[in-house]
DNA sequence: CGGGATCCCTTAGGATACTG
DNA sequence: CAGTATCCTAAGGGATCCCG
């Protein structure tokens, strides 16, 4: 343990020794869209050994990041209101990988926690609060999300908000592939997307796909390397 | 190599998959200061292995974040404009680390790019442009740090500004303990911090400090671990 | 079936020595 | 000074098993 310490005293180095580890930032992006079983965290990061899922866990609870709720049957695990100051950590590294992520590789999955992250990463208040308060209802995969963006900012809930009636709650529905990657990046205009067949309007007025493509954009940066040798 | 892929399209796991293994971060850190020689970034963190510094610099140049800059005699490793993005991951990092940073430890040392970088994260713009442009040179042991802050913001250099006469481009000088954290943290006015003996005025007003503390302020959030049980 | 614990094996990473 | 070359420990990966 003393020789895995970094040595140093610096807020960056605290930092990384207590949620540094391997996985250890991904559990916390998981639980930043709202408490997890155990199952939960498993499924959302399938590749996850459970011994490291396990003791990950006990490391964050003994740094305060993660706390376990019990419940009327089983238990979650929470962040504490300290590991919810992780956000801003997440949404930088999610808005700087955003560059490198380039295609969806074959192995690659999505996961509803990992894309409702990425719908925090790519909103942008200020644009958003000039449009209309909206409803987006994003299909990917078998992936539902329901993107609600007021003057408030955003909310993102899981699964359709009238299971009934399509257009009871949504402005816009819509399905995407992983592709919604360039519409928000910007390469791929709205137009083209829809015409391309990487987006397919499912109900609603397809005329604001082009609000959401403003109320969700990330710049490429400049240099960004796009394919990684291996 | 296949491995230790997260397997997840999300801009998260890509960012960790560059720069999410041990010392990456760190080394970036200190790059975020300026270019630096392989033996600098050594002097730097101690206690990585030179097979370790190595690899990871070999990765960081495949990923596009450093690149090696061949020099008059000798080379110096420099961030890409791609890799300086990192700088807002870097700066959150530590803006959350700060909170567990406790006391210093036995073991864990102060260099000249972690204090750099920790003025750089403390630093707050929208009170310094309020204040009268100012020059603080700052001593923490060996270590001498330049703060100037005017309205465009902050620049760190290394040493004194003026090697010759302390006050020459200077407003204040002073030495600090490394409890100058608990300045920036606000538990310890700036007055009972002189009081105490954690900073010593060596030159110009010691007013200043107070201007100081307002300048470079970081709040503790609430249920930060102060201990870390070992 | 959720919530882990245990096993074995592979490999990253730590310590040190050595070389162009 | 700027790195390789070793050797070795311990963390991480993968599968399986356990317990309430």
């Amino acid at each position: 343990m003393t020789a895995r310490n970094y040595g140093q005293y610096c807020g960056v180095v605290s930092a990384l020794e207590l949620v540094g580890e391997r996985w250890a930032l991904l559990i916390v992006r998981d639980l930043l869209v709202g408490p997890r079983r155990y199952g939960d965290l498993k499924k959302g990061l399938p590749r996850i050994p459970t011994n490291i899922l396990s003791t990950r866990l006990k490391e964050l609870q003994q740094a305060g990041v993660v706390r376990r709720v019990p419940l009327a049957h089983g238990l979650v695990y929470d962040l504490t209101e300290y590991g919810r100051g992780l956000e801003d950590v997440v949404l930088a590294l999610g808005r700087w990988g955003f560059q490198a992520m380039g295609e969806q590789g074959e192995d690659e999955i999505v996961t509803p926690d990992s894309m409702t992250m990425a719908f925090r990463t790519a909103f942008t208040p200020d644009v958003a609060r000039s449009q209309p308060a909206t409803v987006y209802e994003v299909h990917i995969g078998d992936i539902v999300l329901t993107l609600s963006v007021d003057e408030l900012g955003l909310t993102v809930a899981r699964g359709s908000t009238t299971p009934g009636i399509a257009t009871g709650g949504a402005n816009l529905v819509f399905a995407a592939s992983p592709r919604i990657h360039e519409i928000i990046s910007g390469e791929l205009s709205p137009e083209s997307a829809i015409a391309g067949g990487t987006v397919r309007i499912l109900d609603g007025d397809a005329a604001l796909l082009e609000q959401f493509a403003l109320a969700f954009h990330l710049e490429p940066a400049p240099g960004a390397v796009r394919a990684i040798a291996v």
